[in-house]
DNA sequence: GATGAATGAGTATTCATTCAT
DNA sequence: GATGAATGAATACTCATTCAT
C-alpha cells in the first residue's frame, strides 16, 4: 500500500505516476519493470517515489489491486443485468463486458494477466489471495447455475470453476488475436474497439459451455 | 543449438547442466534467468558455458526445442491410442497424458509454459512459428471431429479451437492447484503425482466439451 | 557531454576524475583504456561513473573536446602575434608554443594524437569533422602565404597543406625524443620542459620550409 | 620469433595464417586482435597456434619484422637507382615507390604503421631498436646529401632526419586521402592503385624539399 | 516533504592462455 | 605434433535502494 504522502499529492500527478506505472509493468514484467524509467518519465525525484511507495513491489501489488477495482467498477457502471436472470445470460454479458474491458483499458488488463498467469515474482501467497477471491466468486455462480437448474448438480464444483475461469481470463486475448489487433495499437488508441463484435463470439461460446453444462436426465 | 561441445561432455555432466537451466528458466523468466547463477551451481567456468552454448539466447531456445521433444517423446511412448479412435476419446487420453506430462516434468513444463504465454524476449516470431504448429494441429482436430459428426458443424473453427487449446493447455495446472501441490513439491519428488486421479477429471471435462460441442439437430 | 551531476562536484573530485581519465585514455586506446580501472583509482563507485556520464563514449569525446579547449587556451593566453604578422613568422610562433602545449599537457597531448591519427572507435565521422576543421585552417594559412607571396602559386594547396599539417603534428614528439623525454617524466614533473630550445629547432624547421616553399622566379 | 614448428608447416598453410595475422593486425590495434578469430579463420586448432608462436605478442613482433623485410625486399626488386646518384633523385625514387610498396600491401604497411605511429602495447623498446635502424638510415641518407653539397651543412642532422622521415612515412597516406580511397577498397583490390599518379606528387614534395635544404651561399 | 547523488552487487559476454589427451 | 575444452579475470553497464542535504 502506498504511503499516505502518495495520496496527499494532486490528483493530477497521482494519476500521471500510475499511468506510467501501468505502462511500465504492462511493457515489463516485475523485475524488468524499471523504477529509474518510471520517475524519469514522470519527472519526479528518486526519493520522492521511496517517500510515495514502500519499494517496487509496494507498488506492484498496489496497481494489481487497482486492476481489480478497476474491472470491478467497469462491470458495476454498467447496466448490470436483473437480479433474476438467467446463470448463462449473465455470463453472455460478463464475458462481452469483460472482453471490452480488456480493450478499453490494456495496459492495465496486460498488468493483471500478467499476475494472473506468470508473473510471480514473490511466490504465490500474495496473488492467491486475489486469486481465491475470484475464484469464490465463479464458485458462487456455479452452485447460482445448479440451483437455477441450469448446471448439472454432479458436476465437481471446482472443475467448472476451472472451465468458466480459465475461459473468461483468456476470451479478450483470443478476440484479440482473431482480429489480428497488436495490443500496442489498442493503447494508442490506432484501434477502435467496439468495431469488434465481441457479443458475437461469446455468444458462442457461451452456448457451448450452456449445452456442456446442462443438467443430464 | 549448443555447439558440438556440449554433446561431447559426459552424460552426467550435460545432464545436470540441462536440469540446473531448466530450473532456472522455470523459477525465473527469460531475463532474469542468470547464467552466473547456473555456471556457478554447476561448477563450471564462465568461458566453459560460452564454449557450449553460443549464448544465453541459445540456451533458451534450445530448452523449449527440448520440451517439446520430450512431450512428444512422453505421449509417444504411452500406449497410443487407435487410429480410428472416436475423437473425444483421444481428447480424453490426450489430456490426462498431457497432465502427467507436467507432473512428471514440472520445471521443463514451466519454461514452456512461460515461453509460450507471456516470456517472448526476442519478438513473438519464434514462438509464434511453434505456437501456430500448435494451432494447426487442434485445427485438424476440430475438423476431423466435425468430419465424424461429433462437432456441430456451424460452430466457428477458430472459436472452438481456441476453447480446445486453451482448457489443454491450463488442465495441468488445475490439476495441480485442486490438489494443493506446489511445482517445487513435484521438483522435489516428495509428492507422487500418480496418486493424483487425472483420468477422473479428464473425463468430466471432455464430457462436458462432447455434449457443448456436439451438433445440434 | 557530462550529465550536470559531474559538473556539481567539487572542484577537486572532478579534476580528480578528468585527470585519471586522461591517463588512462593517454596510456591506452579507446577499447583498452577501462573504466574499472579509472573508478577503482578514482575511488568513486561504478554507479557514479554513470551518473557523471552517459558511457565511456561520452567520456572520451568529453575528453577530445577538452584537449581542443586548452590548447586553444593555451596559445591564446601566449602573446598572439599581430594581425598583419609574416606568415612564416607566425607559423614559427605557433610550432613552438604548440610543442610548449604538448610539453605541459603531454597526456592530454597524447589523447588528442591518438584521435587524430590512429583510434578510431566510432568510425570517421566525428573525428573528421574536427579534422576537416583543422585543414581548412592550413588551407587559410596556405593561400595566405600564397597572397603574401611568400608561398610559390603553383604549389598544389593540399600538398602543402600536407607537409606542413604533418610536421606541425609530430614536432613535439620530434623535441621529446630528440631529447630523449619519456612522456611520463613529464607528466610526473620530473623533467622541466621549459629547459628544452624548442625555439631554435622550430626555428631551423620553419626556415627550411620558407626557403622550400618561396616563389621560384 | 615462431618456433621451429611453424617454419615446417607447408607452405601454403603457413601463409595463409600469416596472411589471416596480418589482416587481423591491421583491422585491429594489438589488444584488441583476436587469436581466437585468427585461429577460427586459418582453421587451426587454439592449441597449435601455442605451438607456433609463443603467444600474441609473439606473432606481433614478427608480422612487424615481415614488414620490413618485405618493404626492402620490394625496393631491392625494382630497378634500385645507380649508386651515384643524385640524392634527391633518390629521395623521389624511393617516395614514389615507398607509397607503391604501401598501396600493393596495404595490410601489411597498416600493421607497420600502427606499430610505429600509435600502439605501443610492450613500451618502446621493442620498436625503438627498429626505429633507430630506420633512423641509421636516413641518417646515413642526409650525410651523403651533405657530402654532396645538396644539403645545407649547417643544419642540425636529427632536424633533417625528423623532416623527412615524417614526410615518408605519411606521404603514402596523403596520398591515399588526396584520391579519397579507402584503405578497404586497396585490399579488396578493387582499386587499381597504379592508377595513382604517385610521381607527380612526390615530384613537387621533393622539389620542395630540395630547395629548403639547399646550401646558402 | 522533496531531492538526487552515491552505492555496489548484479548482468552477459570475451579472450589469451594452459594442458590433458 | 595436434587438438580443443577448460579457465577465470576482465569488460561495460544497470538499477533498486539509501541518506545527507
Amino acid at each position: 500500500m502506498p504511503q499516505q504522502t502518495f495520496f496527499n499529492l494532486p490528483d493530477e500527478k497521482r494519476q500521471l505516476i500510475l499511468d506510467l506505472a501501468i505502462e511500465e509493468f504492462a511493457q515489463h514484467d516485475y523485475k524488468n519493470a524499471s523504477i529509474s524509467n518510471l520517475v524519469a518519465r514522470a519527472g519526479i525525484a528518486k526519493g520522492s517515489f521511496y517517500q510515495y511507495f514502500e519499494d517496487k513491489r509496494d507498488l506492484y501489488l498496489y496497481l494489481i489491486q487497482i486492476a481489480g477495482e478497476e474491472k470491478k467498477r467497469f462491470l458495476e457502471q454498467k447496466s448490470p443485468p436483473n437480479p433474476g436472470m438467467h446463470l448463462f445470460d449473465f455470463l453472455r454479458w460478463a464475458m462481452s463486458e469483460g472482453a471490452r474491458f480488456e480493450f478499453s483499458n490494456p495496459l492495465l488488463a496486460q498488468v493483471a494477466y500478467r499476475a494472473l498467469f506468470s508473473d510471480r515474482p514473490f511466490g504465490n501467497d500474495p496473488f492467491n489471495q486475489l486469486q481465491d477471491m475470484v475464484m469464490a466468486y465463479y464458485l458462487s455462480l456455479v452452485q447460482l447455475g445448479k440451483s437455477q437448474g441450469v448446471i448439472e448438480g454432479d458436476l465437481d464444483d471446482s472443475l467448472v470453476v476451472f472451465l468458466l475461469s480459465t475461459i473468461f481470463n483468456n476470451f479478450g486475448k483470443f478476440v484479440l488475436e482473431s482480429q489480428k489487433i497488436a495490443p500496442t495499437d489498442l493503447a494508442s488508441g490506432s484501434v477502435d474497439y467496439r468495431s469488434v463484435n465481441m457479443d458475437e463470439l461469446a455468444g458462442q461460446l457461451i452456448a457451448i459451455l450452456q449445452r456442456g453444462l446442462a443438467p443430464r436426465n
